[in-house]
DNA sequence: TCATCTAATTAAACACTGTTCAATTAGATT
DNA sequence: AATCTAATTGAACAGTGTTTAATTAGATGA
């Protein structure tokens, strides 16, 4: 059988990453299975590589929805205007370590996805990842001690993969003290102490006690 | 053929264990094959699962070996003692850094690692990971507005992992403004914004601009 | 309407993978 | 020398990603 047209190409691509998601979502990336997916959507794994290069294209294209839905989570249900930028920043943090521990499998297979070797990051995909840095950044131009300054997408970057590393171990039970630590705390604090720092450095108070 | 006794278990231990090293150093997890080792070490894979529970236990047992490594390498070399423990904090995360970047690999195996479903983290590997934050921990107990404080611990954790998220997205490539982006100075920013924002808090100055 | 063309789809093959297990056999024990 | 035991093997099972030649449904042109 062949031309079947029962769907068009990015009807099946769709149907694909859907089954994809599914995949990850229940047992990670390494439950999926291209002939699982072929087989679940009707087609056979030929078709598969017909509409995707390789199974490290799907895997990267449902990366890349899950950072929007990522994206969507942090932004969504707003009410953040008037908040205090460090709130904003504490809120988003605490969105990002939720949406990591409601989705594990599919945050995991974002993060720990590295490119096979020689191949570089699609634009479209590092392009998703900016626009994670850009809400940080904008609260951070916000804190009138740093406005305008072009450090900010540094510091935003350095500040938000703190959040990502602190997620990261808590997720993979490399954090443990008794079981109960509270991550939520440890966000809080992070945050707190670096913003603290950053308008001490500011307001030139740069020798204190340590 | 059997019993031949041309090793001893544990010597077969070794060697699987140096092949095993071996390919994930090269190729990275996924490059790791239990047939490959098997013929390396001139055995076959049943002896290996004889010796192993599974690829997982492989996995796991190098992973430990490797941080043993790191904690070698950050703790090597000492010359730490007459240092200020900001400088401390500030080398030992400079080295973590440093070592994943000449280990990606290995590094990665250790730290995108989780246990299949239902299995936890071997206590022989917690304290491994545990024998590492308790690096940072001296250092912190060392800052007097908080030593004795029950509260290190979660500090320590607090500042490494972030230290770690940061090493893990630049290893991994997300990370990028251009990417020229010295990762190095983002470890000394992190440090001592956060230390500095600890000795503002134990001041007693909590309310300070932002 | 019918032959031709084209591209979507398939089945089959290749070279792998982790894991289990019955059979073998080298060396220790009696 | 016969027996026992446990280390080692080979073969089998049930998968895996990927490539390719062959098929064929539907569009195109005569």
């Amino acid at each position: 059988m062949a031309r079947r047209y029962d769907h068009s190409p990015s009807e099946i691509k769709e149907m694909a990453l859907n089954e994809v998601e599914r995949f990850i979502r229940a047992d990670g990336v390494e439950g999926l299975s291209i002939r699982k997916v072929a087989d679940a959507i009707r087609y056979t794994p030929g078709t598969l590589y017909h509409l995707f290069k390789n199974r490290n294209d799907l895997i990267l294209q449902v990366n890349n929805r899950t950072l929007q839905t990522l994206q969507q989570y942090l932004t969504g249900s707003e009410g953040l205007d008037d908040l205090a930028p460090v709130d904003v920043l504490l809120l988003l943090a605490k969105r990002y370590y939720r949406y990591a521990r409601s989705e594990p499998n599919l945050w995991t297979s974002v993060f720990n996805h590295s490119m096979p070797e020689g191949e570089e990051v699609p634009p479209f995909h590092q392009q998703q990842i900016d626009a994670l840095f850009e809400l940080i950044e904008e609260q951070l131009e916000k804190v009138t001690s740093l406005s305008g300054a072009n450090v900010v997408p540094i510091i935003a970057r350095t500040l938000w993969s703190s959040v990502h590393g602190i997620t990261h171990l808590a997720l993979n039970d490399k954090l443990f003290i008794e079981n109960n630590t509270d991550v939520e705390e440890m966000l809080e604090l992070l945050i707190k102490q670096f913003l603290k720092g950053l308008s001490v450095q500011s307001i030139e108070n740069s020798e204190t006690a340590i």
